[in-house]
DNA sequence: AATATATCTGCCGTTAACGTTAGATATTGG
DNA sequence: CCAATATCTAACGTTAACGGCAGATATATT
């Protein structure tokens, strides 16, 4: 257990972010570090612990008001059983938001493999590039097939 | 093949998006429906697919530059071949994208289920929400191994 | 033809998540 | 102790992706 202190540089440095977005989350209620008698912030480990949750989650596309809220609602809560209870269902549905995502994107993932694919046949065509250009095109066969190829595609 | 033409507002319906939003991919040369002698904005099942494609990449996190630069290379090109390569390019960077996207949400994923699993063992718990007030909580013990814990608890 | 809607083109407003700058203080190395 | 950095607060600037409104046409309905 060591009471060693990180300032914010440092901690942006090796978290990969910035001092100002840092300052940000602080601002916005997310994270609030300790502070020197000066007024410096100086952050612990837990503190760098829970950067690192949020940063997490922002780059997963939570916005930082969803944060806010996975982070926050516990200690507004005055037994543990009620906290529990509350933060259970926002985890729930954050879990169930993931999971739309991950599906989503798989889904986009085998489009655009597929049209990786049907791309590359034409690879040594010298046909303009229209659909009447190349009327036999493998691409335009599909279009109605692979979505995507409706906006690479013309 | 029908001679159909649909309005914005039809589109706009259908599609679960807004007229303004569909107004503004035009303004950033990402679509370009027909006109009508007066100016209305007439689009065709091909338009709608194209459409379709870009709302699909912009749910999921790209950003219109980026669906521009997939729905734009090709046209830019004078021929198939050169055409094709610089767009399997642009697509194959979409693909790695998709793809480390799903990799952190599935380990989100699997963080948010571990911190769900371990909260609800505090349902009943009537200790005060406080690393000290319980400090036998099976949350208290993994902070360090479950990231999002340090978010969810103190 | 008259009326009711829908769409059009500007153009300014908004929100989230920071960036940037300024001027003042804090902390650190010599 | 002094100079060089780092941090502080406060405030305005920025970017993406639209929202909203006004005043003018277009289209559709009766």
């Amino acid at each position: 257990m060591s009471t060693d202190y990180f300032k914010i540089g440092e901690v942006a440095e090796t978290l990969k972010t910035t001092v100002r977005a840092i300052r940000y989350y602080e601002e916005e209620g997310l994270l609030a570090p300790h502070r020197s008698d000066g007024g410096t912030r100086l952050y612990s480990e837990q503190h760098i612990d829970r950067l690192k949750a949020i940063l997490h989650l922002a780059d997963n596309g939570f916005s930082l008001e969803v944060i806010g809220l996975i982070g926050n609602t516990r200690q507004t809560c005055t037994t543990g059983d009620e906290g529990s209870k509350k933060i259970s269902g926002i985890i729930d549905s954050a879990i169930t938001d993931v999971e739309e995502k991950i599906v989503d994107l798989n889904a986009l993932k085998v489009e655009l493999n597929a049209a990786k694919k049907l791309i590359k046949k034409c690879n040594g065509c010298t046909n303009a590039p229209s659909s009447q250009g190349c009327p036999d095109c493998p691409v335009n066969k599909n279009l109605k097939k692979i979505e995507v190829l409706n906006l690479v595609w013309e």
